[in-house]
Formats: structure tokens, sequence, C-alpha cells
DNA sequence: GCCCCGCACAAACGCCCGTTTGACATTCGC
DNA sequence: GCGAATGTCAAACGGGCGTTTGTGCGGGGC
């Protein structure tokens, strides 16, 4: 039973895997449940047997992508706080935790790397409230954290204007996601070439200098009380 | 019959005007021909009578919305260009004639404000094959005269450096744009009491600093050949 | 006065959507 | 072996979609 079970769960795992690709390339609205049992070799009827419906589908897609991201975002904060002991740490490791999972992250799809990054970016690039309430309520809880950590990191500069900078910083990384993997375009052959992993080095060197300018020269309130942040 | 005319007109302007509004709230794909009709007080053939068929409806929206944006960006650029005389202009003074007119181009559409610039972020956020030819194309020239100016600023930037640096620039506008008007979350506050000029402001600034990174400690080749940046 | 042109409208078209149904095959627990 | 559970399938359902059609209305040009 146990090697049947896994054997009969084989159409349910195709009809994700065909979910995923369509969905990255596509993006979520553009596919239909007809074109995903389609590519799956599958009936109409499977998705709705198997997930319920088209919806459940969806959501289940997206947390299987962000909440790996999330966790190991988490993780890697508090490896970093805890190497610092407390102590304000570089804005740049604390960068490194928040980025490097998108390619680090334990991948749940089975999607080529260039298109796993895309359709990442396209769930980042969601408002919030499509998705799964658990993931946002996690990256909540994780960008509440980073925000806090950040604070401590840059206590001249002022929560609120933090709270931009990290959106402005939130906002250049989804863009990040979906320039990776772009079809055929001019300035394509350097995303592709350089890969995921350069370019998260890049952007951290411009997100850092982003986030600490004018530190050394303003005069501030030393950190207000934390601002939120919704993605 | 010149006033005829006028009156005339006022029907399709209408649908123009229901379109825009539907399409800020909730995004080109999920508004129907009926939806836009209906909120226009018209007739269903009323889109296709007009503007030919949807697309072609989508098409004029996205161009009325960036190409004012696109020719003051141009305008300005070319006032700074001038008022340094070739010389290399501080990145701020041109961060700031590539954002500002998010802000101040003159609208074709009579949205209010935090609506306009939430169309704007979803069209910014769109892929340039489904923009109109032509606003592409303008949009491209555009960026191309920023990237070599830009260049001529940050000397000792590579230039497929400043391609990346850009592409992240970009990405944070598209996302500033979007949050602005965000419905009714945590954080909005903020966002809606600022107001754009002011995100504007800090918005620059964070990207300069993250354009200038390094520019004081590296050694590198003075600006290759340009690099080609597209949207 | 007549015709024609610009426009509005109700109705219908064909298509694709997500989902449901019921019949049928297969495998399980016992 | 035999009911029950599980999975697959073709077919159909109702509804929304974008678009087309044909009719009717009104004012302007000749």
């Amino acid at each position: 039973m146990r090697e049947e079970k896994i054997a009969r769960s084989k159409p349910k795992q195709q009809l994700l895997e065909a979910a995923e690709r369509l969905f990255a390339e596509r993006g979520f609205e553009a596919v239909s449940v007809r074109d995903i049992t389609k590519l799956a070799g599958a009936n109409v009827a499977a998705v709705n047997y198997h997930f319920g419906d088209r919806e459940n589908l969806v959501l289940l897609v997206i947390s299987r992508m962000v909440d790996p991201v999330t966790e190991e975002r988490m993780a890697r904060l508090e490896s970093v706080e805890k190497k610092w002991s407390g102590k304000a740490a570089p804005v740049e490791e604390m960068l490194d935790a928040l980025t490097r999972p998108l390619a680090t992250a334990k991948r749940k799809s089975t999607l080529p790397e260039t298109m796993h990054h895309r359709l990442l970016g396209r769930i980042f690039s969601l408002p919030p409230e499509i998705w799964p309430d658990l993931s946002a309520e996690r990256m909540r809880q994780m960008t509440g954290r980073f925000m806090r950590a950040l604070g401590k990191s840059l206590p001249t500069v002022p929560a609120e204007e933090l709270v931009w900078r990290m959106h402005f910083t939130m906002g250049g990384m989804a863009h990040m996601l979906l320039l990776d993997a772009l079809p055929d375009k001019p300035g394509k052959s350097q995303a592709a070439a350089v890969g995921l992993d350069a370019m998260i080095g890049r952007f951290i060197r411009f997100a850092a200098a982003g986030l600490r300018e004018g530190v050394e020269v303003e005069e501030t309130k030393p950190a207000g009380p934390q601002a939120t942040f919704d993605f």
C-alpha cells in the first residue's frame, strides 16, 4: 500500500507540475483548468477532484513557492542575529539573509531554475490579500522581524523612512526575479548568463547603499516606534 | 457641427473613463467589456463600435497613460543635460528627471490621483511586449538615453553593472506606484498621507545611493560600450 | 423632402470557462 | 470473494465572455 499510494499520487503531482509551469509562463489569470489538465494528460475533472477547485490549486502553488523562502529568511536572520549577539549587524548581512533564500530555499517544485524564479517573481508581485492567509501571515511576521533588525543596524534612519526604503527594496527584488528568465530580449543575455546568484550579489550592494543613504550625515530621532511594513 | 462633434464624443469619453477606473482598480485582465459598458451606462456593443475591439481599448489606455510620462522624461533629461552642457550631471538630477514625471506629466485621464498612480504602476509592471509598439519603442529610446547619460555621470561604474542597477531602480519605481493608493492596509496611512511627491523624493535618494554605490572605491574600466536596457 | 450617415440598442452568436454528474474500472480491507 | 473506497473518464451544465448583426432613430447636406 505504501508504494501503491505513492504510485497513486503521481497524477496529482503531474497536475501540480503542469500548473506551476503554466503559471510561471503565462501568469495565474491566463491559465485555465483545461490548459492544466491537458498538459498533465489528465481529465478535465482531475483538478476539481484532487484540489477541490481551481482557486485552491492556485493557493497551494503559492504557498509551496513562498513558504520555504519565508522560513529560510527567518532562519538566516536568526543566524545573523546570533552571530552578532544582539549588536547591530551589517546591513549587507541582513540583506543577504533576506535575498539569498530566493535562490537557495529548498524547492518543492521541480521547475527549471529560471521558471522557478519567474513564478516567484509573479507571486511577489501579487497583492498579499490573494495569498493564502497562512503564507501572508508568516510573510508579515518575517518582514516585521527584518524591519526591527534593520532599525537596530541603522539607528539614525527614522523608522518611517526605513519602511519606505524597505518597500523600494522589495519592489526591486520582485522585478529582479521577473527579469531572470526573460524570453529572448536584448539585455537578457547577461541575465541568463549571470544567473540569479550574481544578480543577488549586485542587488545586495545596490539596496544596502540605498538603505544606508544619509546615515553619516543626518541628525534624526534614534529609531522611533517601529512602523508596520506590509508587503 | 463643431459642438455637435464634441457632444457626440461624450459617450466615447465615458467609456474611456470607465475603462481606466476599472483597469486601475482590478487590473486589465479582470475587467470585462460588459463591466465597462455597464459602468459607462452604454450598450454592450459600444466598446466594439468606438474602439474596434477590447484589445484596442487596452492599448489606447496604456499609451494615454505612458506616453506623456515618457515625453516629459525625455524633455527633463534634455533640460538637465543642457544645464550641465555636456558635463556629467549629478545622479539625483537625472533620477529626478526620470521619476518626477510620474507625478507631474500631463494627464489625459480624469482619474483621481491615487487611481492614476495605481494604473501607471500596473502598466509598468506589464511586460513590454503587450504594450503598444509605439509606446514601447519610445520608452526604449528614453531608457537608452538615460542609460547613456547615467554612464557619463558614473564613469567608474561598469556599463553592465549600470544596467542591473537601472533595472532595480525601475522595479522599485513600479512598486512605489502600486503602493500609493493601497486600499486600507496597515502602512497605507503613511502612503496616503505623504502623497506621491514625497515618496518620489525619498525614492530618488534611495536609488541615487544605490546607483552610486562603490564609485569612490572601485577601479574599473571607464564606461565600456553602452549596454542595452530593456524594461 | 429625401437620403444618408453617425450612433445606440436589443438580441443573438459561438466559444471557453470552472464545475458537476454518473457510469465505469481498479484496488483495498476483511 | 465482496462491499467499500478510490480514481478516471466522457459528457453535460450554466454562465460569462468578446463580438456581430440588424433594426431604429435623429439631424444635416443637397
